[in-house]
DNA sequence: GCCTCTTCTTGACAGTTGTCAAGGAAAGTT
DNA sequence: AACTTTCCTTGACAACTGTCAAGAAGAGGC
């Protein structure tokens, strides 16, 4: 029962995450998200309060599912190199394929400085994107054998900069701003390692 | 003549700018910012084409001014050390003193993802951020007499990531995120610069 | 005083928005 | 088969949006 819900709850975020990628959140109405669904307008109240709560559920949905996105490049991985490699090619490829998710996320974030109720949701989930990236960072000082040299929020940080900025780069130019990002990855993972 | 309606366009940005960084773009209607201003809302038509003509307006007046916020800096600063605790310190103090611009700024650089009608602005004013960062950077390696370690667009891509999460801390737990802010820039700025 | 050009206000327009209530359809239970 | 509960659609609501046209108010020249 709560299970059935549950499936048209995801059912309903994974609708509405198309509209509000193409879209973003503020010109992404209901109606136009129930557009893209099997459903009418209507029903988003009946599984969720507020048009907040299904973007909030929906960013979830899709954030829980994109936090493991790297962890097979931990994994995987047996030298620095070949981890650094790997990660600049997993971030370029996320751009690439799922700008629309990106922009959305940073639009939500941005949102969040402007409308409280998000706040907490969105600080909760910028916190697993840190581990994720701090997963990264500490595999590749291990392999590496060198400590960190920056702390958590200042390596993700960082990172989280130059991705936005590939992301803009990308909008603007296109695919060729992917091959950029590469690049600058490469210069600046090992800075984030004692010599 | 030209010069009296640019006045009042000014007037008219200033307005605005208030009100665009207390409720973000998309909730910032005309009606709401000529409140805010010593006109009314047909006004904003007899001066400005489009919403987006204001917003672009207005985001470029703030902008040319701020552009040259660490130019001080820059100029008066005699060794690295100190170059780096004053951009250190007046990175902190913008944060605190005009937050709702900054928020606006990432704001409408993200709406630009979605609607192109703004990018090229935005890119545009972007690129001046990326100068403005990149001769705090210069001027750092030079009084260090060290070059810089990364380029242009991944020293600005970095500080600007960083920057932008002591704005969403600001948000979030107050002013104790700017101390954090000043630790994480003299942690970051060494790394800028090559052994 | 009269006329003209600029500046600004007022009021209306068509469209969109989130929300919700009323009731139909479907599913499940007895 | 009758009844109840769950699920979903439809249509309406009040509010709000950007835009624009009509005309008032003001300034300046004659």
């Amino acid at each position: 029962m709560a299970n059935k819900t549950d499936r048209r709850r995801d059912e309903l975020a994974e609708s509405a995450l198309l509209t509000l990628g193409e879209m973003g959140y503020a010109r992404a109405s209901l109606r136009e998200i129930a557009g893209n669904s099997p459903f009418s307008h209507g029903v988003v109240h009946y599984y969720f309060q507020d048009k907040l709560e299904l973007v909030i559920y929906s960013v979830r949905y899709y954030k829980a599912r994109c936090v493991t996105r790297y962890d097979g490049v931990v994994a995987d991985s047996t030298t620095p190199d070949e981890l650094l490699e790997a990660f600049a090619a997993k971030l370029a490829e996320t751009i690439r394929d799922e700008a629309p998710m990106h922009r959305l996320w940073y639009d939500l974030r941005t949102q969040s400085l402007f409308e409280q109720p998000l706040r907490d949701a969105i600080t909760e989930i910028d916190g697993t994107l840190e581990a994720m990236i701090w997963r990264v960072v500490d595999r590749y000082a291990t392999l590496a054998g060198r400590p960190p040299s920056v702390p958590r929020a200042v390596a993700y940080g960082m990172l989280d900069g130059l991705f936005q900025q590939a992301l803009l780069a990308h909008a603007a130019h296109g695919a060729a701003a992917l091959d950029g990002l590469a690049a600058q990855i490469r210069t600046v993972l090992p800075l984030l390692l004692r010599p």
